[in-house]
DNA sequence: GCATTGACTAGGG
DNA sequence: GCCCTAGCCAATG
């Protein structure tokens, strides 16, 4: 497998209930920015991999799709707390999860470990 | 190795 | 705020 789709399985696998990410910050994440579309490409073959592919959404908070079962993913999504309108996320900014550039060398949360409600930078 | 495709994105109407 | 068009990238045939 390509290692740029192994990086987007494993970011996705990374993304918790209850919180969304765009294909475009995937593919930046996965150090190829602006591979948004390659990104859609990977998860059409993911279906079953242990991936919540349906956590993943396209940008400005819409569904994108999902194989042909969106009105599925939409299910989904609202199970975990999502709120869901027609084919667009309410509070799509809050819900979105952080995505992290790569595990490059993460020692031991040297010392973000105990920040508080005040992440100093939203996105 | 080139051409087509597709779970996308940003911009304009 | 929704629909259409052009651009972009990796995967697949």
């Amino acid at each position: 497998m390509a290692p740029f789709a192994a990086r987007v399985l494993m970011i996705v696998r990374r993304i918790p209930p209850g919180r969304v990410a765009t294909y475009g910050d995937i593919a930046e994440a996965a150090g190829h920015p602006g591979a948004a579309r390659a990104v859609g490409n990977i998860m059409r073959g993911c279906s079953v991999s242990g991936v919540p592919c349906h956590r993943v959404v396209a940008a400005a908070g819409r569904l994108g799709g999902y194989g042909g079962y969106a009105g599925l993913k939409r299910d989904l999504l609202r199970a975990e707390g999502v709120q869901v309108l027609g084919s667009t996320i309410r509070d799509f900014k809050t819900r979105r999860f952080r995505l992290r550039a790569a595990p490059v060398s993460r020692s031991s949360t040297p010392k973000g470990a105990a920040r508080k409600h005040k992440p100093t930078k939203m996105r």
